[in-house]
DNA sequence: CCGCATCCCCAAAGATACTG
DNA sequence: CAGTATCTTTGGGGATGCGG
C-alpha cells in the first residue's frame, strides 16, 4: 500500500493543500457550497473531470471529513463548510486578475455564490427573505439587518416574502445588471409575488461590475 | 504548442485555481511572502519539489504576473502579494484540521508567517519595532497602534527599538511558549538590546496554542 | 558553486467503455 | 443514474549533467 502523496511539511497551509490541493478537489467542494448534490450533478457541473477522478475526490474528501455521503447525496460537513473564507479570498483575488478575462456561461449556482461572496450592504434597516424559482433549481436568500445570513439551494421552511419566478438566462441578465426586475416582469420574462423593488435591491447588492 | 490546461470555467475561483492551483504553486508563493528569495532558497525550503517543476512554476507564475524575477531573486508582484488573504484563510482552516496533527520541524519563516496570520491584539496603545537576528535570516516586525503593519525578512531602514539575537531552535521555543525571552536571556541562549518584556509581548501575540 | 535542462519512471489525470 | 474498469496521455519526483 503506497502511502498518500503529501507535502510533508508542518505548515498549516501545506497541510490544507494536502487535503484540498489536488486537482478538482476545491471545485468539487465549491459545488456543494449551496447544498448537497448527487454524483451526476457534480459531473455535469464540472465538465472535463471524468468519472474516475470524481469518484476518487469524493472518496478522499469524505475520508478526511470535508464531506459526507448521505444516501446518494454528497454534502459538506461543518468543517468542510468552513472553507468558505478560502473561497471568498480566492474569488476576491481572482476577479482582480489581469490575465485574460473570464469567459463562458455561468451557471445559476455561480450567480448566487457571487452574491454571497460579494454581497455588500451594511444597512441595518434591511431585512427580507427571497426565493428564486429557476429552470431547474430554487434558491432561498435571507437578509437580516443588512447581513446576508443564509443562502441555500432548495426551498426553505417558511415561505419567502418575495418570490421571483424566471428562467436561468433571464436570471443572468438580472444579476449582470443588463435587465431590471421591473423590466423583466414588464416583458413577461419573470413573475414576482411580493415587492419588486425589494428584490431589485438584492440584485443590486452584489456589485460585480464595480469589482472588475 | 499544446494550449495550457485549464478548468475552462468563468468562475473566479476556477480562474484562481488555473493560476495557482497547480501542485507546488501556492507553496512557492508562500516562500516569497516575507521577501524575495533565490532559486536555491526555494529548492531548500520545498523538499521534494525537483528542479524542473520549480523552474516550471517560477516561469508560469511570472508569466501571469504573480512574481517577478529581478537579477537572481524572485519576488512577489503587488498582485501576488494580494494572495495574502488566501493564505490566511487556508492557514486558519488548516490549523483546525481534525486530521493527523502537523508534525515536522518548522522553519523560521513559518514562525513569523504564523505571527502574521494569527496576530491578535487590538490594543491601540501598543506601538513598537522589533528585529530578530537568527542563524541565517533577520526578521523585522513593526507594530503600530495594536496592528501588525509590517513583517519582512531582512533588516529595514531605521534601527528597531528592540533587537533580539538568538538561534533558530531557541526562537522556536520562544514562539511555542516553551521558553520565555527572559529565561532565554538568563541562560544566555538569547541576547536582547531593548525592552525584554516588550518583545515578550510580541511573542505572546500569536496565540498558536489557543487556536488548536 | 548556482541555476537550470535532460532523462527516466511512475503516479495521476483524461477519455471511453462498461456494469449493477 | 451512479459509479467501476481499462487504456492512453500527461505531469511530477528524482537523479544526473552541463554551462555560466
Amino acid at each position: 500500500m503506497p502511502e498518500k502523496r503529501t507535502y510533508g511539511q508542518a505548515c498549516p497551509i501545506a497541510h490544507s493543500l494536502d487535503l484540498v490541493g489536488e486537482r478538482w478537489a476545491l471545485l468539487v467542494v465549491r459545488e456543494l457550497r449551496l447544498g448537497p448534490r448527487r454524483y451526476g450533478d457534480l459531473q455535469a457541473a464540472l465538465p472535463g473531470i471524468g468519472p474516475s477522478v470524481l469518484s476518487q475526490r469524493l472518496r478522499d474528501l469524505e475520508a478526511v471529513g470535508i464531506l459526507r455521503k448521505r444516501g446518494k447525496e454528497y454534502g459538506l460537513t461543518e468543517w468542510g463548510a468552513e472553507l468558505d473564507p478560502v473561497f471568498r479570498a480566492l474569488a476576491h483575488w481572482g476577479v482582480r486578475s489581469p490575465v485574460v478575462p473570464l469567459e463562458g456561461a455561468v451557471g445559476t449556482d455561480s450567480m448566487f455564490l457571487g452574491l454571497r461572496t460579494f454581497f455588500g450592504s451594511r444597512d441595518p434597516q434591511w431585512t427580507g427573505s427571497y426565493e428564486f424559482r429557476l429552470d431547474r433549481d430554487v434558491y432561498r436568500v435571507e437578509v437580516r439587518e443588512g447581513e446576508l445570513v443564509s443562502l441555500w439551494r432548495g426551498r426553505s421552511g417558511e415561505p419567502a416574502a418575495v418570490v421571483v419566478e424566471t428562467d436561468d438566462a433571464t436570471m443572468g441578465e438580472l444579476f449582470g445588471g443588463a435587465l431590471t426586475l421591473a423590466g423583466a416582469v414588464e416583458s413577461e420574462r419573470a413573475a414576482v409575488a411580493g415587492d419588486v423593488s425589494d428584490a431589485q435591491r438584492l440584485l443590486d447588492a452584489s456589485p460585480l461590475s464595480a469589482v472588475r
